[in-house]
DNA sequence: CATTTACAAATGTCTATACCACTATAAAAC
DNA sequence: GTTTTATAGTGGTATAGACATTTGTAAATG
Protein backbone atom coordinates (compact mmCIF):
# COMPACT_ATOMS: atom_id res chain seq x y z
CA UNK A 1 0.00 0.00 0.00
CA UNK A 2 2.72 2.61 1.24
CA UNK A 3 6.56 2.35 -0.37
CA UNK A 4 8.77 4.34 1.64
CA UNK A 5 11.59 4.04 -1.14
CA UNK A 6 9.18 5.61 -3.77
CA UNK A 7 10.34 8.70 -4.78
CA UNK A 8 6.61 9.87 -4.34
CA UNK A 9 6.03 11.46 -0.75
CA UNK A 10 4.52 9.30 2.00
CA UNK A 11 2.23 11.51 3.07
CA UNK A 12 0.76 11.97 -0.77
CA UNK A 13 0.79 8.17 -1.32
CA UNK A 14 -1.83 8.03 1.37
CA UNK A 15 -3.85 11.00 0.71
CA UNK A 16 -4.84 9.23 -2.87
CA UNK A 17 -4.89 6.15 -0.96
CA UNK A 18 -7.54 7.67 1.11
CA UNK A 19 -9.09 9.65 -1.87
CA UNK A 20 -9.44 6.65 -3.90
CA UNK A 21 -11.07 4.39 -0.88
CA UNK A 22 -13.65 7.80 -0.53
CA UNK A 23 -14.30 7.50 -4.03
CA UNK A 24 -14.78 3.54 -4.81
CA UNK A 25 -16.84 3.49 -1.84
CA UNK A 26 -14.64 1.44 0.59
CA UNK A 27 -14.68 4.54 2.75
CA UNK A 28 -18.75 5.74 3.23
CA UNK A 29 -19.89 9.32 3.96
CA UNK A 30 -20.13 10.00 7.55
CA UNK A 31 -17.87 6.98 8.36
CA UNK A 32 -15.08 7.81 10.77
CA UNK A 33 -11.82 7.26 9.02
CA UNK A 34 -9.21 5.24 11.18
CA UNK A 35 -7.21 7.79 13.88
CA UNK A 36 -5.06 9.21 12.88
CA UNK A 37 -2.17 7.12 15.19
CA UNK A 38 -4.06 3.44 13.78
CA UNK A 39 -2.62 4.93 10.18
CA UNK A 40 1.04 5.39 11.57
CA UNK A 41 0.58 2.17 13.08
CA UNK A 42 -1.10 0.22 10.26
CA UNK A 43 1.62 1.75 8.45
CA UNK A 44 4.79 2.16 10.09
CA UNK A 45 5.35 5.70 9.33
CA UNK A 46 4.57 8.73 11.83
CA UNK A 47 1.95 10.30 13.26
CA UNK A 48 2.91 13.65 11.95
CA UNK A 49 2.80 12.73 8.40
CA UNK A 50 -0.69 10.77 8.47
CA UNK A 51 -2.02 14.16 9.38
CA UNK A 52 0.03 15.66 6.60
CA UNK A 53 -1.90 13.30 4.19
CA UNK A 54 -5.23 13.96 6.29
CA UNK A 55 -4.88 17.61 6.56
CA UNK A 56 -4.96 18.19 2.60
CA UNK A 57 -7.97 16.24 2.48
CA UNK A 58 -9.81 18.25 4.93
CA UNK A 59 -8.66 21.43 3.02
CA UNK A 60 -10.17 19.78 0.05
CA UNK A 61 -13.60 19.08 1.80
CA UNK A 62 -13.10 15.07 1.55
CA UNK A 63 -12.51 15.02 5.19
CA UNK A 64 -13.92 16.72 8.37
CA UNK A 65 -12.25 16.43 11.71
CA UNK A 66 -13.67 16.46 14.79
CA UNK A 67 -11.81 16.96 17.97
CA UNK A 68 -12.21 14.40 20.73
CA UNK A 69 -13.87 12.23 18.41
CA UNK A 70 -12.31 11.83 14.96
CA UNK A 71 -12.57 11.98 11.44
CA UNK A 72 -15.11 11.98 8.77
CA UNK A 73 -15.46 11.30 5.46
CA UNK A 74 -17.69 13.98 3.64
CA UNK A 75 -20.90 13.46 1.62
CA UNK A 76 -19.81 14.10 -1.69
CA UNK A 77 -21.26 17.07 -3.35
CA UNK A 78 -23.53 17.56 -6.83
CA UNK A 79 -20.49 19.68 -7.92
CA UNK A 80 -17.94 18.12 -7.02
CA UNK A 81 -15.76 19.03 -10.67
CA UNK A 82 -15.38 21.89 -12.58
CA UNK A 83 -13.60 24.11 -9.98
CA UNK A 84 -10.67 26.45 -9.87
CA UNK A 85 -9.62 28.51 -12.92
CA UNK A 86 -9.71 27.11 -15.94
CA UNK A 87 -9.38 28.31 -19.68
CA UNK A 88 -12.35 28.10 -22.19
CA UNK A 89 -11.04 25.12 -23.65
CA UNK A 90 -10.97 23.32 -20.47
CA UNK A 91 -13.92 24.41 -19.52
CA UNK A 92 -15.73 23.25 -22.58
CA UNK A 93 -14.37 19.66 -22.36
CA UNK A 94 -15.31 19.61 -18.64
CA UNK A 95 -18.79 19.73 -19.71
CA UNK A 96 -19.08 17.29 -22.81
CA UNK A 97 -18.77 19.88 -25.69
CA UNK A 98 -16.06 19.85 -28.25
CA UNK A 99 -14.63 23.44 -28.12
CA UNK A 100 -13.31 25.75 -31.04
CA UNK A 101 -12.25 29.26 -31.87
CA UNK A 102 -12.88 31.71 -34.96
CA UNK A 103 -10.19 34.64 -34.68
CA UNK A 104 -11.33 37.73 -34.96
CA UNK A 105 -7.78 39.90 -34.98
CA UNK A 106 -4.16 39.44 -33.04
CA UNK A 107 -2.20 42.13 -32.61
CA UNK A 108 -0.47 44.13 -30.36
CA UNK A 109 -1.57 47.65 -28.95
CA UNK A 110 -0.54 50.30 -26.90
CA UNK A 111 -2.57 49.57 -23.28
CA UNK A 112 -5.58 52.12 -22.59
CA UNK A 113 -6.08 53.53 -19.02
CA UNK A 114 -8.67 51.05 -17.72
CA UNK A 115 -6.77 47.95 -19.25
CA UNK A 116 -3.29 49.09 -18.08
CA UNK A 117 -4.69 49.78 -14.70
CA UNK A 118 -6.09 46.70 -14.71
CA UNK A 119 -2.82 44.91 -15.39
CA UNK A 120 -1.03 47.01 -13.50
CA UNK A 121 0.86 48.76 -16.11
CA UNK A 122 1.58 52.17 -17.27
CA UNK A 123 -0.83 53.00 -19.92
CA UNK A 124 0.70 52.49 -23.31
CA UNK A 125 2.65 49.66 -22.31
CA UNK A 126 2.53 47.32 -25.38
CA UNK A 127 0.16 44.37 -24.92
CA UNK A 128 -1.53 41.82 -26.94
CA UNK A 129 -4.98 41.75 -27.70
CA UNK A 130 -6.90 38.44 -29.34
CA UNK A 131 -10.07 38.80 -30.03
CA UNK A 132 -12.31 35.63 -30.32
CA UNK A 133 -15.43 34.08 -30.88
CA UNK A 134 -15.79 31.00 -28.78
CA UNK A 135 -18.01 27.94 -30.18
CA UNK A 136 -18.89 24.48 -28.38
CA UNK A 137 -20.23 21.98 -30.66
CA UNK A 138 -19.63 24.60 -33.95
CA UNK A 139 -21.37 27.14 -32.49
CA UNK A 140 -21.27 30.48 -31.39
CA UNK A 141 -21.02 30.95 -27.12
CA UNK A 142 -18.95 33.61 -26.40
CA UNK A 143 -17.05 36.63 -27.52
CA UNK A 144 -14.04 37.37 -25.91
CA UNK A 145 -10.77 39.88 -26.21
CA UNK A 146 -8.14 38.88 -24.45
CA UNK A 147 -5.02 41.52 -23.16
CA UNK A 148 -1.59 40.18 -22.23
CA UNK A 149 0.95 42.13 -21.03
CA UNK A 150 4.01 41.87 -23.92
CA UNK A 151 6.78 41.81 -21.91
CA UNK A 152 5.65 39.51 -19.70
CA UNK A 153 4.11 36.70 -21.82
CA UNK A 154 6.77 36.86 -24.04
CA UNK A 155 6.66 35.06 -27.91
CA UNK A 156 3.08 34.56 -28.78
CA UNK A 157 2.04 33.26 -31.72
CA UNK A 158 -1.36 32.35 -33.08
CA UNK A 159 -0.36 28.79 -32.83
CA UNK A 160 0.10 28.79 -29.67
CA UNK A 161 -3.14 30.59 -28.45
CA UNK A 162 -4.93 28.00 -30.86
CA UNK A 163 -3.44 25.09 -28.76
CA UNK A 164 -3.13 26.21 -25.08
CA UNK A 165 -1.98 29.38 -23.67
CA UNK A 166 -1.98 28.55 -20.18
CA UNK A 167 0.02 25.54 -20.76
CA UNK A 168 2.33 27.85 -22.86
CA UNK A 169 2.74 29.85 -20.04
CA UNK A 170 2.90 27.03 -17.48
CA UNK A 171 5.40 25.29 -19.25
CA UNK A 172 7.58 26.75 -21.49
CA UNK A 173 7.45 30.01 -19.55
CA UNK A 174 7.67 28.58 -16.50
CA UNK A 175 5.29 31.08 -14.45
CA UNK A 176 3.02 29.29 -12.03
CA UNK A 177 -0.81 30.67 -12.42
CA UNK A 178 -2.24 31.29 -8.82
CA UNK A 179 -5.35 32.48 -9.22
CA UNK A 180 -7.94 35.22 -10.87
CA UNK A 181 -10.79 37.52 -9.63
CA UNK A 182 -13.69 37.92 -12.27
CA UNK A 183 -16.55 40.15 -12.20
CA UNK A 184 -19.69 38.92 -13.26
CA UNK A 185 -22.96 40.43 -14.36
CA UNK A 186 -25.51 40.88 -16.97
CA UNK A 187 -26.43 42.82 -19.84
CA UNK A 188 -28.01 43.29 -23.13
CA UNK A 189 -25.98 42.45 -25.90
CA UNK A 190 -24.42 44.80 -28.02
CA UNK A 191 -24.72 45.31 -31.56
CA UNK A 192 -21.78 43.47 -32.07
CA UNK A 193 -22.54 40.80 -29.69
CA UNK A 194 -25.88 40.00 -31.74
CA UNK A 195 -23.76 39.75 -34.73
CA UNK A 196 -20.83 37.36 -33.19
CA UNK A 197 -23.28 35.13 -31.37
CA UNK A 198 -26.39 34.91 -33.48
CA UNK A 199 -28.74 36.49 -31.31
CA UNK A 200 -31.81 38.38 -31.27
CA UNK A 201 -30.95 42.34 -30.74
CA UNK A 202 -31.83 43.02 -26.87
CA UNK A 203 -30.86 39.42 -25.55
CA UNK A 204 -29.28 39.30 -21.87
CA UNK A 205 -25.32 37.70 -22.08
CA UNK A 206 -23.64 37.22 -19.23
CA UNK A 207 -20.59 39.39 -19.10
CA UNK A 208 -17.35 38.07 -17.06
CA UNK A 209 -14.25 40.03 -16.72
CA UNK A 210 -11.39 38.11 -15.17
CA UNK A 211 -8.10 39.63 -14.03
CA UNK A 212 -5.53 36.12 -13.57
CA UNK A 213 -2.39 36.51 -11.79
CA UNK A 214 1.01 34.43 -10.90
CA UNK A 215 2.02 33.12 -8.04
CA UNK A 216 3.63 36.44 -7.12
CA UNK A 217 0.71 38.76 -7.58
CA UNK A 218 1.46 39.90 -11.09
CA UNK A 219 -1.64 39.89 -13.06
CA UNK A 220 -0.87 38.49 -16.85
CA UNK A 221 -4.07 38.27 -18.39
CA UNK A 222 -6.96 39.82 -18.20
CA UNK A 223 -9.98 38.69 -20.66
CA UNK A 224 -13.30 40.00 -21.47
CA UNK A 225 -16.06 37.16 -22.09
CA UNK A 226 -19.54 37.81 -23.39
CA UNK A 227 -21.40 34.90 -22.99
CA UNK A 228 -24.71 33.62 -25.16
CA UNK A 229 -27.22 33.57 -21.65
CA UNK A 230 -29.50 30.93 -23.11
CA UNK A 231 -26.31 28.53 -23.70
CA UNK A 232 -24.26 29.33 -20.96
CA UNK A 233 -24.51 29.53 -17.01
CA UNK A 234 -21.69 29.86 -14.68
CA UNK A 235 -20.71 26.99 -11.92
CA UNK A 236 -18.35 27.61 -9.43
CA UNK A 237 -17.84 26.35 -5.62
CA UNK A 238 -16.87 28.91 -2.78
CA UNK A 239 -15.71 28.28 0.72
CA UNK A 240 -17.13 29.77 3.91
CA UNK B 1 6.28 39.38 20.02
CA UNK B 2 5.37 35.52 20.37
CA UNK B 3 3.82 34.72 24.18
CA UNK B 4 4.33 30.84 24.64
CA UNK B 5 2.49 30.84 27.66
CA UNK B 6 -1.05 32.64 25.82
CA UNK B 7 -3.34 29.92 25.19
CA UNK B 8 -3.66 30.97 21.19
CA UNK B 9 -1.78 28.88 19.33
CA UNK B 10 2.10 30.01 18.47
CA UNK B 11 1.80 29.15 14.79
CA UNK B 12 -1.74 31.44 14.84
CA UNK B 13 0.42 34.44 16.52
CA UNK B 14 3.26 34.21 13.94
CA UNK B 15 0.57 34.12 11.40
CA UNK B 16 -1.37 37.54 12.53
CA UNK B 17 2.27 38.56 13.19
CA UNK B 18 3.57 38.12 9.59
CA UNK B 19 -0.23 39.57 7.89
CA UNK B 20 0.00 42.78 10.04
CA UNK B 21 3.55 43.09 8.78
CA UNK B 22 2.70 42.41 4.84
CA UNK B 23 -0.60 45.09 5.21
CA UNK B 24 1.35 47.91 7.35
CA UNK B 25 3.59 47.27 4.36
CA UNK B 26 7.39 46.53 6.81
CA UNK B 27 7.20 43.67 4.81
CA UNK B 28 7.05 44.80 0.99
CA UNK B 29 5.71 42.94 -2.30
CA UNK B 30 8.59 40.56 -3.42
CA UNK B 31 10.59 40.86 -1.10
CA UNK B 32 12.15 37.44 0.82
CA UNK B 33 11.02 37.06 4.33
CA UNK B 34 13.31 36.03 6.86
CA UNK B 35 14.30 32.04 5.94
CA UNK B 36 11.67 29.58 8.65
CA UNK B 37 15.39 28.76 10.58
CA UNK B 38 15.63 32.34 11.30
CA UNK B 39 12.41 32.87 12.65
CA UNK B 40 13.07 29.35 15.07
CA UNK B 41 15.73 30.81 16.03
CA UNK B 42 14.55 34.56 17.05
CA UNK B 43 11.41 33.15 18.55
CA UNK B 44 13.22 29.77 20.03
CA UNK B 45 10.59 28.07 18.59
CA UNK B 46 10.45 24.98 16.45
CA UNK B 47 10.62 25.20 12.68
CA UNK B 48 8.31 23.03 12.47
CA UNK B 49 5.77 25.81 14.12
CA UNK B 50 7.20 28.48 11.74
CA UNK B 51 5.80 26.02 8.90
CA UNK B 52 2.70 25.53 10.01
CA UNK B 53 2.06 29.53 10.26
CA UNK B 54 3.61 29.92 6.55
CA UNK B 55 1.84 27.32 5.27
CA UNK B 56 -1.05 28.81 5.89
CA UNK B 57 -0.46 32.08 5.40
CA UNK B 58 0.73 30.89 1.65
CA UNK B 59 -2.57 28.64 1.57
CA UNK B 60 -3.98 31.89 2.00
CA UNK B 61 -2.18 33.84 -0.85
CA UNK B 62 -0.42 36.04 0.92
CA UNK B 63 3.19 34.64 0.44
CA UNK B 64 4.68 32.03 -2.33
CA UNK B 65 7.65 29.64 -1.71
CA UNK B 66 10.07 28.80 -4.01
CA UNK B 67 12.41 25.87 -3.27
CA UNK B 68 16.23 26.52 -2.73
CA UNK B 69 15.91 30.47 -2.35
CA UNK B 70 12.95 31.20 0.09
CA UNK B 71 9.76 32.77 0.70
CA UNK B 72 8.19 35.51 -1.09
CA UNK B 73 5.95 38.31 -0.36
CA UNK B 74 2.89 38.02 -2.86
CA UNK B 75 1.37 41.81 -4.36
CA UNK B 76 -1.94 42.18 -3.17
CA UNK B 77 -4.61 41.47 -5.36
CA UNK B 78 -7.00 44.54 -6.48
CA UNK B 79 -10.08 42.56 -4.87
CA UNK B 80 -8.93 40.60 -1.74
CA UNK B 81 -11.62 41.31 0.03
CA UNK B 82 -15.42 39.83 -0.52
CA UNK B 83 -14.28 36.10 -1.22
CA UNK B 84 -15.63 33.54 0.76
CA UNK B 85 -18.99 32.26 0.94
CA UNK B 86 -20.88 35.31 2.43
CA UNK B 87 -24.56 36.36 2.87
CA UNK B 88 -26.78 39.40 1.10
CA UNK B 89 -25.96 41.46 4.61
CA UNK B 90 -22.48 40.52 4.69
CA UNK B 91 -22.43 41.26 0.95
CA UNK B 92 -23.57 44.28 1.20
CA UNK B 93 -22.14 45.56 4.16
CA UNK B 94 -18.39 44.98 2.31
CA UNK B 95 -19.51 46.64 -0.76
CA UNK B 96 -20.36 49.85 1.83
CA UNK B 97 -24.19 49.70 1.74
CA UNK B 98 -26.87 49.39 4.07
CA UNK B 99 -28.84 46.32 3.75
CA UNK B 100 -32.56 45.63 4.45
CA UNK B 101 -35.38 43.07 4.20
CA UNK B 102 -39.03 43.35 3.01
CA UNK B 103 -40.62 40.08 3.64
CA UNK B 104 -43.29 38.56 1.36
CA UNK B 105 -43.89 35.04 2.75
CA UNK B 106 -42.85 33.08 5.31
CA UNK B 107 -43.77 29.84 5.35
CA UNK B 108 -43.32 25.79 5.22
CA UNK B 109 -44.51 23.72 2.61
CA UNK B 110 -43.61 20.33 1.02
CA UNK B 111 -40.68 20.39 -1.37
CA UNK B 112 -41.53 19.81 -4.82
CA UNK B 113 -39.34 17.34 -6.66
CA UNK B 114 -36.25 19.65 -8.19
CA UNK B 115 -36.02 21.25 -4.54
CA UNK B 116 -35.87 18.27 -2.51
CA UNK B 117 -33.22 16.86 -5.20
CA UNK B 118 -30.97 19.26 -4.89
CA UNK B 119 -31.25 19.81 -1.13
CA UNK B 120 -31.27 15.61 -1.04
CA UNK B 121 -34.46 15.16 0.51
CA UNK B 122 -37.18 13.33 -0.62
CA UNK B 123 -39.73 14.73 -2.37
CA UNK B 124 -42.52 16.58 -0.06
CA UNK B 125 -40.55 16.39 3.03
CA UNK B 126 -41.24 19.82 4.58
CA UNK B 127 -38.83 22.69 4.03
CA UNK B 128 -38.92 26.61 5.13
CA UNK B 129 -39.87 28.85 1.80
CA UNK B 130 -39.05 32.49 2.80
CA UNK B 131 -39.62 35.16 -0.09
CA UNK B 132 -37.89 38.46 0.26
CA UNK B 133 -37.10 41.66 -1.64
CA UNK B 134 -33.59 42.59 -0.59
CA UNK B 135 -32.47 46.10 -0.84
CA UNK B 136 -29.71 47.83 -0.87
CA UNK B 137 -29.64 52.06 0.76
CA UNK B 138 -33.63 51.59 0.57
CA UNK B 139 -33.51 50.37 -3.02
CA UNK B 140 -34.87 47.21 -4.53
CA UNK B 141 -31.64 45.00 -5.21
CA UNK B 142 -33.08 41.37 -5.65
CA UNK B 143 -35.71 38.83 -5.10
CA UNK B 144 -34.69 35.94 -3.41
CA UNK B 145 -36.12 32.85 -2.08
CA UNK B 146 -34.68 30.83 0.18
CA UNK B 147 -35.20 26.91 1.09
CA UNK B 148 -34.59 25.20 4.53
CA UNK B 149 -35.11 21.44 5.22
CA UNK B 150 -37.37 22.41 8.69
CA UNK B 151 -36.15 18.99 9.97
CA UNK B 152 -32.16 20.26 9.94
CA UNK B 153 -33.01 24.24 10.63
CA UNK B 154 -34.94 23.89 13.04
CA UNK B 155 -37.10 26.67 15.46
CA UNK B 156 -36.39 29.07 12.29
CA UNK B 157 -38.63 32.67 13.16
CA UNK B 158 -39.24 35.58 11.55
CA UNK B 159 -36.81 37.13 13.57
CA UNK B 160 -33.90 34.74 13.00
CA UNK B 161 -33.77 36.25 9.36
CA UNK B 162 -33.93 39.35 10.00
CA UNK B 163 -31.05 38.81 12.09
CA UNK B 164 -28.59 36.55 10.64
CA UNK B 165 -29.91 33.33 9.43
CA UNK B 166 -26.13 32.12 8.89
CA UNK B 167 -24.92 33.25 13.09
CA UNK B 168 -27.95 31.04 14.01
CA UNK B 169 -27.05 28.24 12.12
CA UNK B 170 -22.98 28.29 13.35
CA UNK B 171 -24.00 29.51 17.64
CA UNK B 172 -27.57 28.58 18.22
CA UNK B 173 -27.11 25.54 16.15
CA UNK B 174 -23.85 24.64 16.55
CA UNK B 175 -23.63 23.27 12.85
CA UNK B 176 -20.52 24.10 10.63
CA UNK B 177 -21.25 25.94 7.58
CA UNK B 178 -18.19 24.58 4.59
CA UNK B 179 -19.36 25.76 1.17
CA UNK B 180 -21.71 26.53 -1.38
CA UNK B 181 -21.67 25.76 -5.00
CA UNK B 182 -23.56 28.23 -7.45
CA UNK B 183 -24.93 28.58 -11.25
CA UNK B 184 -24.77 32.04 -12.46
CA UNK B 185 -26.49 32.75 -15.66
CA UNK B 186 -28.20 36.00 -17.13
CA UNK B 187 -32.08 36.08 -18.29
CA UNK B 188 -34.50 38.67 -18.76
CA UNK B 189 -36.50 39.94 -15.76
CA UNK B 190 -40.11 37.76 -15.64
CA UNK B 191 -43.09 39.30 -14.76
CA UNK B 192 -42.90 39.47 -10.62
CA UNK B 193 -39.26 40.26 -10.62
CA UNK B 194 -40.18 43.47 -12.88
CA UNK B 195 -42.56 44.75 -10.85
CA UNK B 196 -40.47 43.65 -7.05
CA UNK B 197 -37.14 44.95 -8.82
CA UNK B 198 -39.24 48.08 -10.44
CA UNK B 199 -37.39 47.84 -13.79
CA UNK B 200 -38.56 47.51 -17.18
CA UNK B 201 -40.11 45.09 -18.60
CA UNK B 202 -37.52 42.33 -20.32
CA UNK B 203 -34.61 44.22 -18.83
CA UNK B 204 -31.79 41.70 -18.09
CA UNK B 205 -31.08 39.92 -14.47
CA UNK B 206 -28.77 38.06 -12.78
CA UNK B 207 -29.89 34.60 -11.71
CA UNK B 208 -27.75 33.19 -8.89
CA UNK B 209 -28.75 29.67 -7.35
CA UNK B 210 -26.58 28.72 -4.45
CA UNK B 211 -26.68 25.19 -2.82
CA UNK B 212 -24.88 25.34 0.95
CA UNK B 213 -23.55 22.48 2.72
CA UNK B 214 -22.54 21.67 5.67
CA UNK B 215 -19.08 20.94 6.92
CA UNK B 216 -20.46 16.88 6.68
CA UNK B 217 -21.40 17.52 3.05
CA UNK B 218 -25.11 17.74 3.59
CA UNK B 219 -26.82 20.70 1.82
CA UNK B 220 -28.86 22.98 4.25
CA UNK B 221 -29.95 25.94 2.10
CA UNK B 222 -31.22 26.63 -1.31
CA UNK B 223 -31.36 29.91 -2.50
CA UNK B 224 -32.45 31.37 -5.95
CA UNK B 225 -31.51 35.28 -6.36
CA UNK B 226 -32.62 37.42 -9.05
CA UNK B 227 -30.46 41.19 -8.89
CA UNK B 228 -30.76 44.09 -10.48
CA UNK B 229 -28.47 43.66 -13.49
CA UNK B 230 -27.48 47.17 -13.38
CA UNK B 231 -27.14 47.25 -9.49
CA UNK B 232 -25.03 44.30 -8.82
CA UNK B 233 -22.36 42.68 -10.08
CA UNK B 234 -21.10 39.17 -8.33
CA UNK B 235 -17.73 39.03 -7.63
CA UNK B 236 -15.02 36.64 -6.49
CA UNK B 237 -11.43 34.62 -6.77
CA UNK B 238 -10.67 31.45 -7.64
CA UNK B 239 -7.44 29.39 -7.72
CA UNK B 240 -6.05 27.59 -10.40
C1' DC C 1 -31.08 5.19 40.27
C1' DA C 2 -28.71 9.43 39.46
C1' DT C 3 -24.55 11.90 39.80
C1' DT C 4 -19.81 12.43 39.93
C1' DT C 5 -15.28 10.92 38.94
C1' DA C 6 -11.74 8.59 36.43
C1' DC C 7 -9.95 6.99 32.37
C1' DA C 8 -9.17 5.97 27.51
C1' DA C 9 -9.00 7.59 22.93
C1' DA C 10 -9.22 11.03 19.58
C1' DT C 11 -7.47 15.34 17.47
C1' DG C 12 -4.54 19.76 18.35
C1' DT C 13 -0.14 21.83 19.39
C1' DC C 14 4.78 21.76 19.81
C1' DT C 15 9.57 20.17 20.07
C1' DA C 16 14.19 18.72 18.32
C1' DT C 17 16.32 16.50 14.91
C1' DA C 18 17.57 14.41 10.49
C1' DC C 19 18.17 14.05 5.73
C1' DC C 20 16.80 15.36 0.85
C1' DA C 21 16.53 18.44 -3.30
C1' DC C 22 17.28 22.72 -5.18
C1' DT C 23 19.66 27.34 -5.75
C1' DA C 24 23.29 30.56 -5.73
C1' DT C 25 27.85 31.60 -4.95
C1' DA C 26 32.60 31.08 -4.09
C1' DA C 27 36.59 28.37 -4.65
C1' DA C 28 39.31 25.23 -7.29
C1' DA C 29 40.75 23.13 -11.46
C1' DC C 30 41.59 23.29 -16.14
C1' DG D 1 39.09 33.14 -18.73
C1' DT D 2 36.09 29.18 -18.51
C1' DT D 3 34.47 25.25 -16.47
C1' DT D 4 33.96 22.30 -12.70
C1' DT D 5 33.46 21.44 -7.88
C1' DA D 6 32.53 22.23 -3.28
C1' DT D 7 29.73 24.63 0.08
C1' DA D 8 26.22 27.05 2.47
C1' DG D 9 21.45 28.26 2.74
C1' DT D 10 16.68 27.41 1.52
C1' DG D 11 12.32 24.96 1.65
C1' DG D 12 10.36 19.71 1.56
C1' DT D 13 9.76 15.39 3.84
C1' DA D 14 9.86 12.44 7.77
C1' DT D 15 10.60 10.81 12.54
C1' DA D 16 9.49 9.94 17.59
C1' DG D 17 7.91 11.75 21.28
C1' DA D 18 5.44 14.98 24.63
C1' DC D 19 1.59 17.34 26.56
C1' DA D 20 -3.16 19.79 25.98
C1' DT D 21 -8.04 19.65 25.01
C1' DT D 22 -12.25 17.46 23.95
C1' DT D 23 -15.35 13.57 23.95
C1' DG D 24 -17.54 9.29 25.32
C1' DT D 25 -17.76 5.65 28.46
C1' DA D 26 -17.08 2.99 32.43
C1' DA D 27 -16.48 2.87 37.22
C1' DA D 28 -17.10 4.72 41.69
C1' DT D 29 -19.97 7.36 44.69
C1' DG D 30 -23.91 9.26 46.78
Amino acid sequence: MIDKNSPVPIYHQLEEQIKSQIENGSLEADELIPSEREYAERYQISRMTVRHAINNLVKDGFLHRQKGKGTYVSKQKVEQKLQGLTSFTEDMLERGMTPSSRLLSFEIIPASQPIAHRLGLKENTPVYEIRRIRLADHVPMAVETTYLPANLIKGLTEDIINQSLYKYIEEKLTLNISEASQEIEATSAKDHEVKHLQIEKGSPVLLILRTSYLEDGTPFELVRSAYRADRYKFVHTMKR
